[in-house]
DNA sequence: CTGGTAGTTCGACGTGTGTCAAACCAATGA
DNA sequence: TCATTGGTTTGACACACGTCGAACTACCAG
């Protein structure tokens, strides 16, 4: 991930960071995946198997799944497999990131 | 706005909160959107008209205006006309309660 | 009132996305 | 080896979404 830590207040996002941050907002713009990535980090050891999070909605393993990849490929959340299950968790650095890009300015700072 | 300020990593989100707060985050989730917000935020005394808005993207007047309708709806941004032009201005709060729920949880506080 | 500029709304079109059923892959265990 | 359970991948479908041109509203200047 290449965006850094500036707020969005700061100075006007480019375009090429817009993108990158974007992709990974829009991964969390789904109800479904922020109530996964909310279960997992919240759940205790600081990971589930998907066994864990299939039974919390009234949707298809393969539609968790799907959602679970999103959440992977945008960053947000790493699965590895021990024996029959695959463990997911959340990467904190990323979700750090977004939280201190949203962060508003004190006011009065700018000019 | 409803949700509040517990982050996403102390404890599963309900379906309402969830609901919420992908509202707002599929508005950020968006690179037009995003670079907007940043412009608005960033722009010298905290606003800025739609004519400082346009100029910055290869993109057709409603466009810009669909995205900031969608922005506002969202309640990131709020407009004022002023004689001839709107003017637009973030509404810190929302950022600040997006910022915060995403926070990461320190290590170890969790079971 | 007429004309002109700023901005939004409407209608249409192509693409993206959430969902499911069916097929598939991985690991365990008789 | 075969059957079973956990999860993912694939293909299809309905709906949402980003974009544009055209029509519309609001305000100001003659």
């Amino acid at each position: 991930m290449m965006f850094c830590c500036s707020p969005v207040t700061r100075q006007p996002l480019s375009a090429q960071e817009a993108d990158e941050l974007a992709r990974v907002f829009k991964a969390v713009g789904d109800p479904v995946r922020l109530r996964l990535l909310s279960l997992i980090a919240a759940h205790a050891g600081g990971e589930a198997c998907v066994c864990d999070l299939t039974g919390a909605f009234e949707l298809t393993g393969p539609t968790i799944s799907h959602h679970l990849k999103v959440l992977r490929e945008a960053g947000l959340i790493e699965g590895e497999r021990r024996a029959t299950w695959i463990y997911y968790r959340v990467r904190p650095q990323l979700l750090r990131q977004l939280s201190d890009v949203l962060v508003p300015d004190p006011a009065g700072v700018r000019a």
